[in-house]
DNA sequence: TGTACATCAGTGAACGCGCGTTCACTGATGTAC
DNA sequence: TGTACATCAGTGAACGCGCGTTCACTGATGTAC
């Protein structure tokens, strides 16, 4: 049903991909918060009015970048999973995306600090973002749902929560966990979450000298010991 | 050898001390890069340049508002770990501190931003705040090593780090680790960054609704999980 | 105890700057007959 | 194929705004004799 694009609209395109590379570069030099029109309009020789042909506020730029950034580490995912084999041990499968995403992340620290950093204050996400929110984790929870069903027993059962957290798991209003038990989204959103801090204390340097020299390591050793601790058989 | 203060000395710190005050919950409300000298002084009824007895610069403000912040979360530590009794549970004992540092940060995301997030665009700590920052860290560290002192049995021994990882851990410049072995070195930054971790995804909103519904319990789970990989005996 | 002087806190005007956004415009590119 | 018109990209000047910082000043608070 998609009109072939006419020259004009292509290159509308095409300008306003410009615009949102040229915003990530100046984001990368002088940080996600002071991103401005001006010097993104400076450096690509234009007035800064210009730019109103292609967004309509600043803000407007901003959603187009985080909900691209989305999209960008959600397809590194979904690409990374498409590699793993079927006959791969599930410790392989989970560090691979989990490199992925992480070799996404050192790549474009700005773009990570945009999507998993501290919110940008005054901007309020739209709510279409979400759906491209989601794609990383979906993968990571597909990833999941085909270990379970492979057989992997889990080291916590529903009867072992706490009153509180059992009840918090049961509330899965959007559904991405229909299908788990609470034990098993319980432990998936621990690994999620040192998922995240592994590589936001890497990308925002929040760790020792040591570490810094072997960030590779670093980041797949954390991640191993907290995946064996979720159940994950250890390597032969 | 501290003379005692003037008045006129009491009066210009507690002034100083105001417009700290002020700036931090100027912090919470617009976001901490955005602080600004104007609106201060605003806030205090007084003029901008007024602030200058008091600061030499923004940048200065900044810096005394982060010592100030590590301190502050680096006192809450010791003291949580003052009440540790002696025959106390290394799960629990942990956990204390644990529970401490998450509690500052929930009560201050804009402090525990400005110190665990991503950095401020433009602005470089200065290094005589590297001592305040070590407080926290310090005193999981001492915990750990009482633990170890204790008889430890960690699940990972020197000889299973990948080469580079042990390598890199062999540095330790500052002596932050000195007689820990690499593997406890190792194990310690693990659980450091899943500590870092635990607390910005919650602090910076980054988890599925379910976690935010019982956010104290979560927190909880996901560290016990890490402590307990860590080689900690699990409760009787 | 009283007076002369120094120190400090805070004022108010001003500086130069960069920001987001608007608006009337010029020229080029595409479209309809 | 050529002409008339509509659409679009981009310009350049201007708007109001808030920022950090400087500077000469006033008046109050403290100090020395």
């Amino acid at each position: 049903m998609t009109k072939p694009l006419s020259r004009r609209e292509r290159t509308h395109a095409a300008t306003a991909a410009e615009i949102k590379a040229v915003s990530r570069r100046l984001m990368v030099e002088q940080g996600t918060a002071s991103l401005n029109l001006r010097s993104v309009a400076r450096d690509m020789g234009m007035t800064p009015s210009a730019l109103y042909r292609y967004f309509d506020s600043r803000d407007a730029l901003l959603t187009a970048l985080i909900i691209e950034s989305y999209d960008d580490v959600g397809s590194v995912a979904e690409h990374a999973a498409a590699t793993i084999p079927a006959d791969c041990h599930p410790l392989d499968a989970f560090m691979t995306v989990a490199h992925a995403f992480r070799e996404w992340a050192v790549k474009q620290p700005h773009a990570f600090g945009l999507l998993f950093g501290a919110r940008v204050p005054g901007y309020e996400a739209p709510p279409e973002s979400l759906g491209h929110a989601l794609r990383v984790s979906t993968v990571l929870l597909d990833l999941l749902r085909s270990t379970l069903d492979a057989g992997l027993e889990l080291p916590v059962k529903d009867g072992d929560l706490p009153p509180a957290l059992g009840a918090a798991m049961a509330q899965d209003c959007e559904g991405k966990f229909s299908g788990m038990s609470l034990a098993a989204t319980a432990i998936a959103l621990a690994c999620w979450s040192t998922l995240l801090g592994a590589i936001s204390a890497e990308v925002f340097a929040h760790m020792p000298p040591q570490a810094e020299l072997a960030p590779r390591e670093m980041f797949t050793f954390t991640m191993e010991r907290a995946l064996l601790s979720a159940g994950l058989p250890p390597r032969p």
